[in-house]
DNA sequence: CATCCGAGAGGTTCAGTATT
DNA sequence: AATACTGAACCTCTCGGATG
């Protein structure tokens, strides 16, 4: 059992103490939106902290000046300006201050039918923080969130909902360290990609690809995977299947013929992966967007 | 076009070595 | 000490042939 110190009894009523919003989201929200069950913000000044698990929601913390400490999954943390952190709160975890030193941060529970799939691209890493990106707008989206939450309607709803998306999309891709208009992938990484998107046609498999750039084929799928978030394989088979959904609908070639011209011999395994990655079948996808 | 299934390739993890 | 790299072991998934 976990002690539970509000911060708003943890510290003095000052204008500037922490505020807290507490939001009660509709069914509508709950069934097919984010949604906002806490949001918080304030300068803390003295030693409190907030302690909590077995939470059906998720949170992100941001510090803008100041550090506060983060203990999650029995390991703690610093979390210093500029970085966020976005943590499962189903697993036990506390945030807090240090005596004598001032804390300047921004917290948001929240939940919503896809944010594990969120969640399990950031918590790829190691920590369950990451240090925001030069140009991040974290700051002015929790504000905006926070705005939101003070007439409760279902256009606060929608809009928080898309703010949420936003704050997701900005700590997941800090954690992989991209950035919008640079993706700065190392040149062998590049290098890989150009040679898949040129060539994956041809039977391109690992052990070639490492092969043609004199890496260790090891090396090389975990940097793939850490640079751009996916395998060289998944890579290339997301490259065949939209040339084929091109093919699909600029061409009456055959299905079987379309496998070929993508690199894919086996007809059969071509409708399988088209289909999982499309929930239709080739000639259904065909069917369905050449009406449009 | 869809389903099943076995073989083999690919991905992940971890321990170890090399390099900076 | 931190980071980059290598490779074995193990598990998962893809591929492609057979069949309906």
């Amino acid at each position: 059992m976990f002690v539970h110190v509000p911060l708003e009894r943890a510290t003095d009523p000052r204008p500037d103490s922490p505020i807290r919003h507490i939001a009660t989201p509709s069914a509508f929200a709950q069934a097919s939106l984010y949604y906002v069950q806490e949001t918080g913000c304030g300068r803390i000044r003295e030693k409190c902290f907030l302690e909590r698990d077995t939470l059906g929601s998720y949170l992100i913390v941001y510090t803008v000046s100041g550090t506060g400490t983060l203990t999650y999954r029995n390991q703690s943390h610093r979390l210093r300006p500029g970085e966020a952190a976005f943590i499962d709160g189903q697993h036990h975890h506390r945030f807090g201050s240090d005596a004598n030193k001032e804390w300047e941060l921004y917290w948001v529970y929240f939940n919503g039918a896809g944010v594990r799939t969120y969640y399990e691209q950031f918590a790829e890493q190691e920590k369950p923080l990451a240090a925001l990106l030069p140009d991040s707008q974290l700051g002015q989206l929790f504000e905006r969130l926070q705005r939101e939450q003070l007439i409760p309607d279902l256009r606060a709803e929608l809009v928080a909902s898309s703010i949420l998306v936003s704050m997701m999309t900005e700590v997941v891709l800090a954690a992989h360290q991209y950035s919008s208009s640079n993706p700065a992938y190392p040149p062998l990484i590049q290098g890989v990609m150009q040679v898949i998107d040129r060539d994956y046609r041809q039977r391109l498999t690992l052990d070639r690809l490492a092969d043609r750039f004199e890496v260790n084929k090891f090396h090389l799928a975990k940097l793939f995977k850490r640079c751009t978030g996916t395998t060289p394989g998944e890579y290339m088979i997301n490259r065949r299947i939209t040339r084929a959904k091109e093919l699909l609908l600029d061409t009456a070639l055959p299905v079987g013929d379309i496998a070929l011209e993508v690199g894919i011999e086996n007809t059969s395994h071509f409708i399988n992966l088209f289909k999982e990655r499309s929930g239709l079948t080739p000639l259904a996808y065909r069917k369905k967007w050449q009406r449009i």
